[in-house]
DNA sequence: TACGTTTGTAAGTAAGTGATTACAATATTA
DNA sequence: TAATATTGTAATCACTTACTTACAAACGTA
């Protein structure tokens, strides 16, 4: 095998675990399965990662700078609050269904409950997440255009249901849902909710 | 030990598996553990189960018949369907909360996709539940007190993601969300949608 | 009581896991 | 160019896994 930098090496090496998890399942992630989808011998996975689960470790902070920094860009442009939560709603489903493998491996992790510092991270962009929802309906509200009465909060718990159950549709039934379709009308029914 | 029926140990192992998800974490159903939780030597459960796979499979029936028959049972009993519907989330909610482990053992099933036979049974039990749902709503419709042009497929998928948001809630944060409180809560965002 | 069936155990099996080692080949830099 | 740091490999490690085997004890029944 040709060298290549650690960068390059560690980009390629979370990017195989999502492609088998999607792909295999999540039980083919070995460091034996990863390293024959690269290419390389086993030994080289643990050059460039220290442990199996700093892979992990990587592969969540990743979720945490490009899902939740793309989402944030959203909810702080200045831009209607309606078309805020359109647009949120279906990049956070775009995005789950770009990298299918994401959505299993957090919450594998979360039902493993193994590892404290995993767990911590997951819970922590799943907060994130949740504040950016409130921040979009509360401004919402002071626009105007939302019923004041709606609790931010509760708004945010059954929204973050959607893309789970989407992406649980997308592993059970590969072509269960179309997801435009399926983003503007989950869009519909939250903004029903929000309406005066 | 003593001896014990089949029936009785099938039973046990059952309750054993469930209540390791809930205490250690998914990674911990190994046979051995298994074994030395119910106090027996590990080849006694190949004595009573052909397979660690046909326990999974047990688990599920067990899903199959007691969560959604109880949820059958809400849904054919002549009564209002706003009734309903609160007491089919109550109980819904209630049932994971009282069998923590099954929400984590399902979807982790999914997540490994490696068992084809586990998938249409994981399928099946989404699926009869998604039924129900769209009975319900359609009930409602025919009452004249909810709004007939809502999709009742659609609240069933948002539906869908209210008790797994819970679920997730509580495992990651065991004391997150009133169950009571939240079933509440949730009951009225649906009706919202529902409404005329 | 005698006999066949059921339920139990202790000690194994082969296969798979994450991780390490000793060493070779390729870059980088003085 | 010579010395050094980096990236690769093949073989192997200790350990865990689901599952099996050989045999013993307890049970129902004739």
């Amino acid at each position: 095998m040709s060298r290549e930098t650690t960068d390059i090496r560690q980009e390629q090496i979370k990017k195989a675990v999502l492609d088998i998890i999607a792909d295999e399942g999540l039980q083919n992630i070995s460091t034996r399965n990863l390293a024959k989808r690269i290419g390389l011998s086993e030994g080289a996975i643990f050059r460039h990662f220290p442990t199996k689960r700093d892979i992990i470790k990587g592969i969540m902070d990743d979720v945490a700078n490009d899902l939740i920094g793309s989402l944030r860009n959203i909810v702080l442009k200045p831009e209607k609050a309606e078309d805020k939560l359109f647009k949120y709603l279906c990049q956070n489903v775009k995005y789950l269904k770009e990298n299918r493998g994401i959505t299993m491996l957090l919450f594998s992790e979360a039902a493993h409950l193994g590892d404290k510092e995993l767990k911590e991270k997951l819970n922590q962009i799943l907060y994130e997440q949740k504040q950016l929802i409130i921040k979009m309906v509360k401004d919402g509200i002071s626009e105007g255009v939302w019923d004041k009465s709606v609790n931010a909060e509760d708004i945010a718990i059954i929204y973050m249901g959607i893309p789970i159950t989407f992406n649980i549709e997308f592993v059970l039934n590969k072509n269960g849902l179309n997801a435009d379709n399926f983003c503007r009308r989950m869009y519909t029914l939250i903004l029903k909710i929000l309406k005066n």
